[in-house]
DNA sequence: CTTATTTGTTTTATAGTATAACAAAATCAG
DNA sequence: CTGATTTTGTTATACTATAAAACAAATAAG
């Protein structure tokens, strides 16, 4: 609402504006509603059967769609099914982690096609793209379709222009030029994305209409460090610097424990699964962060597994967790005020137990009670929120609103 | 870029679309540029004189421009230079302050006119309806022109939908139903919004154009309280509970100094004048606050005035006001990136003792180089920029995009 | 077999942009 | 002072879109 015209920016409408417009709402809706005939289409869009007949014949043409089924009707003529044409073109979608990088090859809705193909990261870059170039061209040999491009999804800071990767922190990686060299081995359009943002568009733009997301929402991921991504009106924050949604810097304490970042007492440093595990090892938040070694023979998930079984110590870490962790989805919540929180991570295996605390931390914050109530939801990590996010780098701009004023 | 169309909300494009898109445009461009000719427009807008001779004409017989002297041209025809039409029509914004309240007549591009009006707010809201109803019709009595609305400005949550004050703490106002008496009173359309978020308002629909903002922007306002106005993509950002940007009461410290709204380490409990008058005192943060009598003896422009005279422990107490302020603004740059912050109150009147400790506080916590480089402007209370972003309030809807898609 | 009903298409009217041609007004050159 | 030139602003025509109604096709009920 009142958006303000940039005057040193903006697009003009042209004699066909219009017909992009209700072109893309009409794609909207048959990937919201598919399948769907013209006439419940026409229905939805408050329009004629008419106007519905050319923009579906316009699409049929492009390959968007395909025609399908014939519906039953009690009366008259049945209806032609329109879908989304999945057919003869998929995208591939990759999730780069400090451990692993995953590969999926999804249709144009960001359902996955086959199985998920992983092999453990290289930690040198080049060495990395040579393999990630190589199994990517082996998963296309496979497909008897047309690739139409690859989303990549990092747990770092990526310049959006250009598809580099500023920083990735746990793989020590700085200023790689990933989106380049993919493009031209592989002939294919590739998207680089931050990790979080990639989460959070991937709620955005999930399929399944009863799932469908609102406008302005946070995603926030607790793992190794803490990621979020922020939609604002349907589109994802970037910022001028390509930082937006840092929220996992934003401190809970400016004097509580050192972050990888550097700075002290960041949300991260108090809830990642370092900290978690940190204080389950007894150690005071301002001391040294735990070793490697030790998080390489315990886990969170091995944490859980002592807390379902009763252990007090176990319980205590991790209900102090999900107590920061309401005080930090509280200024999420201040900042941005979304109509949902999607929430991720291993932790959240035990939100059962955790649910109470973290929503009593978040009251304990909020200015007022309406804030309180923000809903949260889970995201388990078998829907692959990353990968899905992924996918939309690559499908989602043929279904984007257009530019227009 | 790349905005998901709403599938339970879209605004189908019909045959007037393209006109009023470009219309807009045209407004938008002669609000900037003006005056401009209609060949400069068009030059402009990248299209031909006709498209803009067209739109003018419209914009002309409704009324929202005007056509003025004729320009100087070297050769040729000389120009008629287009303006926007601000005569006989004005607006009444109000600012609302804990203190006094303010009310100034603008015209349509929130150029003030007339000198500024001013009365002691009334503690009691009733009471206090009542007075700024007949000092309004005063007003309105004096103006011979219509008024096309009334904007208001409060420190405090406001629900834009019905326009009532949810809560605002220094006035001790809980839901007080203002735009609808007041509407009714006067027979205007009457809007309200939060103070801060008018402040971010006044920045994106500044008129000059060597000052024109960009679209996403940050506002801070420093004095009894920290309040903050976010315009993403040039839109304020409200969110579900119309609590956006209240980073106000994002933390410090969870265990910080207690703050006003009952949390503890609020960024207001470190920085506000209160708070940075209580560090001259002598009072430790984690004390209670300073006593209401002696804010009234001494103000912030009191302390400054000792610091500017060399005094060391004013010029401390300042100075950690400004560390304070540069690790807060930072946990905005982590979270929206904006390209500017605004920032406004009586601390900016030594931004030039303060600039190089807010900097170094910023690059403290913020994650890349470029972040910490974020551009700071300060924004003078001469500028009056509540009393901007009020008129805004109802000048800005005849000139906002058209919702589209 | 006819009628009613629903889907999908075609036709005509209307409203906009795109482009070129044209009219008006001012300068400049002789 | 008169005609060429240049620039502004208007008008006319072509094209492309939506709007709405008429029409064709397909199917079920009676």
């Amino acid at each position: 609402m009142l958006r303000k015209i940039n005057p040193d920016s903006f697009q003009l409408a042209n004699r066909s504006t219009s017909r992009e417009i209700n072109r893309q709402i009409a794609l909207t809706l048959i990937r919201a509603h598919q399948p769907i005939s013209r006439a419940d289409l026409a229905r939805e869009m408050n329009t004629h059967r008419a106007v519905v007949t050319l923009l579906a014949n316009e699409l049929l043409t492009e390959g968007l769609i395909v025609e399908g089924a014939t519906g039953e009707a009690k009366r008259g003529r049945k209806p032609t099914f329109l879908y989304i044409d999945s057919r003869e073109r998929y995208v591939l979608a990759v999730d780069i982690r400090a451990t692993r990088t995953y590969i999926q090859a999804t249709d144009m809705v960001g359902k996955p096609l086959d199985g998920l193909e992983s092999f453990s990261t290289p930690r040198d870059a080049q060495q990395f793209i040579a393999e990630l170039t190589a199994r990517l061209k082996g998963i296309m040999a496979e497909q008897n379709a047309t690739c139409q491009g690859v989303g990549v999804v990092v747990p770092g800071m990526v310049e959006a222009a250009t598809g580099r990767i500023l920083h990735a922190p746990t793989l020590d990686w700085r200023d790689i030029a990933l989106s380049e060299p993919l493009a031209t081995a592989l002939g294919l359009p590739v998207q680089v994305e931050n990790s979080g943002r990639a989460c959070a568009l991937a709620q955005v733009w999930a399929t399944r209409y009863e799932n469908n997301a609102p406008g302005t929402l946070a995603f926030v991921s607790v793992s190794d460090g803490v990621g979020v991504g922020i939609v604002v009106n349907g589109e994802t924050l970037r910022g001028k610097h390509n930082i937006a949604g840092e929220f996992g810097h934003v401190p809970l304490s400016i004097d509580g424990p050192r972050c990888a970042c550097g700075a002290r007492g960041c949300w991260e440093a108090y809830i990642s699964n370092l900290a978690t595990l940190s204080r389950y090892f007894g150690r005071g938040l301002s001391e040294q962060i735990l070793q490697p070694a030790e998080t390489a023979t315990f886990t969170v998930a091995d944490l859980i597994a002592l807390a379902r079984r009763g252990d007090g110590k176990a319980i205590t870490s991790l209900h102090s967790t999900g107590r920061y962790l309401g005080l930090g989805l509280a200024s999420i919540i201040n900042a941005i005020d979304p109509a949902v929180i999607y929430l991720s991570g291993e932790i959240t295996a035990v939100w059962d137990l955790l649910e109470a605390t973290v929503k009593a931390a978040i009251a304990e914050r909020t200015l007022t009670k309406f804030a309180a109530t923000t809903e949260i939801k889970i995201v388990g990590n078998d829907d692959y929120p990353r990968l899905r996010g992924a996918a939309a780098l690559i499908t989602a701009p043929a279904f984007a609103a257009p530019r227009v004023a």
